[in-house]
DNA sequence: ACTGGATCCTGACTGC
DNA sequence: TGCAGTCAGGATCCAG
């Protein structure tokens, strides 16, 4: 489900609810996720405090008083707090259970979703191994779409030689991170970008469009309380309400709203995308 | 260094 | 009803 909108919707809402109660006991029913869950996930993270909660891309980061449990929620993943006792579903994989009497269960059908455990290096001692830390772990992926680094000049000059197709270069998380195929489909409507142009063949004036598409595109789907489809349940239990406002995703054959013309559908890297063929060049 | 393809897994939906 | 085929929000790994 998620893309950065959703993830970071479920992080303000966990924020609000989570931070300063004390993690008392995980349990792990189904540790075969993405990676394997740690079977000492339980020993590692029992009795902290959550300190905050953060997102680094598309990944929930919970920060407790010894480390950082880092949660992806793949493609069907989502988290949903319960405060009243509620039977367990199909699938719910990880159940957290917090002071106060709060759970919070991992739901994700396809088990494309991760739970990592990251320790705060000790100073000195030897397990603070650089190559294990959460700076490594991201050490692969480009800006933040609201971050300044992320601009027209880096874009431009990052694509220059790339003829990998527009969108699918989007996606790959080096230019920016958390634009997945929803937004990334999305956004270059918006600045009227053909996606199966190459990416070194974008001016940079055209870029500037996209990168003001991309944050305009994130921030309305983050202030919708996050776009869903089925499976998606937001830290209250609201599903959001940004899918209506697709202009293009999902909309093959219908009329694209500025002029009209037939939307189309085309396969880029093995995913569906979803383009006008008169607004966007 | 880039690029495209296969891959992990289950569920919903479509057409016969 | 049942069954086969297709598709789905992600991202890593591997061969060429």
């Amino acid at each position: 489900m998620p893309e950065l909108p959703e993830v970071e919707v479920v992080r303000q809402g966990l924020d609000a609810v989570l931070r300063g109660l004390r993690l008392l006991r995980t349990e792990v029913r189904v540790p075969k996720l993405r990676w394997e869950v740690d079977p000492q996930l339980d020993a590692l993270t029992r009795n902290q405090m959550v300190c905050a909660l953060d997102r680094r891309s598309k990944v929930l980061l919970v920060a407790l008083e010894r480390g950082t449990l880092l949660i992806h929620l793949g493609m069907s993943g989502s988290l949903r707090r319960i405060q009243q006792p509620e039977a367990l579903r199909t699938h719910d994989h990880l159940i957290w259970h917090f002071s106060g009497g709060l759970e919070l269960r991992l739901h994700d059908p396809r088990r494309f979703g991760s739970v990592l455990w990251f320790a705060h290096p000790c100073v000195g001692s030897a397990d603070s191994d650089p190559a294990r830390s959460i700076d490594a772990h991201f050490a692969r992926l480009g800006p933040e779409p609201f971050d300044p680094a992320f601009n027209a000049d880096s874009l431009h000059r990052r694509s220059q030689g790339r003829k990998v197709a527009v969108k699918q270069w989007l996606m790959s998380g080096t230019p920016v991170v958390g634009v997945g195929n929803i937004y990334a489909s999305e956004a270059l409507y918006r600045a009227g970008i053909d996606p199966r142009r190459a990416a070194g063949r974008i001016g940079r004036h055209r870029y500037a469009r996209l990168v003001d598409a991309i944050r305009e595109v994130l921030r309305q789907a983050i202030e919708a309380g996050g776009s869903t489809l089925r499976d998606f349940v937001g830290s209250h239990g609201d599903p959001g309400a940004f899918q209506q406002h697709y202009a293009v995703y999902g909309r093959d054959g219908e009329a694209c709203p500025a002029c009209g013309a037939k939307v189309r559908r085309t396969i880029l890297g093995q995913r569906s995308s979803f383009w006008c063929p008169r607004c966007q060049r």
